[in-house]
DNA sequence: GCCGAAAGACTACCTCGGTAGTATTACCGG
DNA sequence: CCGGTAATACTACCGAGGTAGTCTTTCGGC
């Protein structure tokens, strides 16, 4: 079943590009990080090896390539994460999150309202569309 | 000078004693984490002494022994911990993080109207007093 | 005055994320 | 056919969090 997934930050930026291009070789992994990320070609490749270890990712050999595709999905990730964070802070009480965010500084005023559209259409819609499949997030 | 705090499981759990009790012998932080942590005593001491030299802790001695105390203020640690999360998962934008407890499941729809109060408090508060604190952390 | 308990100091290990060098292998071009 | 290159495999190492054992010092009681 599918644990807990705690990623690095160099983890998570190899899924983003799983993610986004669906698969990808571990030289292309490598191009998608360049100019933001300096790394030896090796280095994501030991990576993508541990992910796999690690249950996040897998592989098909193409030619002598390795294709990495993500196995789990990245809305799975965030939840984990964020519940993580959650837990260790605030008790796992998500809304005590929220409080943070909007009392200490983290919200830009600016955003305020866009946030309390979107909490009023939470409030009309819960219970209501609840297929959860929606994959594309602009 | 590390700004940024952060911390782990156990280093948030000895700081939530300290926090709350303001100072704390070694033994009585042990004492604290008691039964949901049944460490060995040198484990909070070894803990703590880390803590110390990574700047969250420092500490006074009275007579053998060390009362600790809190460096840093917790906000300061939450702020550390969320924006840390924040940047990595979505981006920096604290808002997205917030899209995300509302829309993926993470809140409980019974919560959603003392939130939607609580942003509500917010735009007026803003739009009264100026609290923008200009830092420019990112 | 001496002994034992208690406190911190020091050291050791394990796991994981991150980083990369080196070894091996297999394919492609000449 | 042969060498070089490109791909993975293997190994190593660092730092941090976490966990704890052992060593040393010292205080307090009998």
């Amino acid at each position: 079943m599918s644990r807990t997934h705690q990623l690095g930050e160099l983890q998570l930026e190899i899924m983003r590009v799983l993610w986004s291009a669906r698969e990808a070789t571990v030289a292309e992994v490598h191009v998608a990080l360049q100019p933001r990320r300096e790394l030896a070609p090796t280095t994501v490749a030991t990576m993508l090896s541990k992910m796999e270890k690690k249950g996040v990712v897998d592989h098909r050999t193409e030619g002598r390539q390795f294709v990495y595709r993500p196995t789990v999905p990245e809305i799975d990730v965030h939840r984990s994460m964020v519940g993580d964070l959650t837990r260790k802070l605030f008790g796992g009480d998500p809304t005590a999150l929220v409080h943070h965010l909007l009392n200490e500084q983290e919200i830009d005023p600016a955003e305020l309202e866009s946030i309390r559209r979107m909490v009023e259409a939470s409030e009309t819609e819960h219970g209501d569309l609840e297929s959860g499949d929606a994959e594309g997030r602009a």
